[in-house]
DNA sequence: GTCTATAATTCGATAGAC
DNA sequence: GTCTATCGAATTATAGAC
């Protein structure tokens, strides 16, 4: 027993500052001098358990969006609880720095992009599918994906004041509308 | 008379290099050498014209959304006009390299972050304004957004095949019963 | 107006002592 | 496992010749 942290420490400690200065600057402006004065170690040390920064940065993009099993939710509140699902998961507590890394970064990063669309792909893709059946999921899934997305967009990396005002029973009340009848579109 | 461009030729030259550069590649790894290159000038004529790499991104960050005149679109006919002028401004020819930039970096970049604000109070919300009045204009003007740029980060940020591969005509259709639904909610 | 040369930083990565 | 020292490369920005 000595006084260091266990290696499962030190790689948890870097990996936890790693994702706050990802989410935070993005990943050029992010440097590994910064996360290890963070992570309280020498920017040695990152290089020996991650290897480079990029492998960091991979490790950094896991994402578990924890979508619940949309199979078992009726129809008509489909809406209201991806909305609601969504916005709990960016304001929970603790703050999700993985989820931020993952979108800020696949905005100007095409390795991040990549992981963005294996996360849709991987978790949003079946868990409509479940829902909603393949054929309307395959028709449907991209419009969800824009609308949600752009929640998240306007309200946690713009931070435009008219998304930002909203409280979260405000936003799942105006957006279910919009799912709706993305989900189910009026004849016309 | 001499050989070389003019003041304005060369000044028109960086700054048309500098949005293709910054829109492909974000602020942070777009340098003023290979804006320099592009615009097959030297890079010190780049900090000559505009100061810093600073000066210049403020200077590419410069965007008319050129919105059409809400007031006189029927009612009904307004989410499509909305959508529909979005993705022509996205897809047109030349690609405007202005309105990439901005959203590209404002998700990474705080000075870009505030020009969209100002772009968002200043062109968007008056023509909403215009369409439904101040109070709906209020009221939606924050959803209408999410909805537009969430359109605009899947489709050519992020690149998801499920958004990539609507047409034009079926992005329009598609969500334009969303925008509806979002202006005129139905009672519940 | 245009270019050369270079100053002054900063960063990722490596070698090696302890 | 941790740290010191440093290399090599790249960048913004400036000074000054022509």
């Amino acid at each position: 027993m000595t006084g260091r942290r266990s290696s499962d420490q030190t790689r948890a400690a870097i990996l936890r500052a790693a994702r706050e200065r990802f989410a935070a600057q993005g990943y050029e402006r992010t440097t590994i001098r910064t996360v290890a004065a963070d992570a309280e170690i020498d920017p040695s040390m990152v290089m020996r358990y991650f290897g480079s920064k990029e492998q960091l940065f991979d490790a950094a993009l896991a994402v578990d969006l924890r979508l619940p099993d949309l199979g078992s939710v009726p129809a008509g509140e489909l809406p209201a609880v991806l909305v609601r699902h969504f916005v709990e998961r960016w304001e929970g507590e603790p703050a999700d720095d993985a989820l931020l890394v993952l979108l800020r970064s696949a905005v100007t990063n095409e390795q991040a992009a990549a992981r963005m669309r294996e996360v849709f792909a991987a978790q949003v893709a079946p868990a409509l599918a479940a829902a909603l059946g393949p054929e309307r999921a395959a028709r449907t899934a991209g419009l969800v994906a824009t609308q949600l997305l752009g929640l998240a967009l306007t309200r946690y990396l713009l931070r435009l004041p008219a998304v930002t005002s909203l409280t979260p029973d405000e936003l799942v009340a105006g957006l279910s509308p919009a799912l709706s009848a993305t989900l189910n579109p009026p004849r016309g």
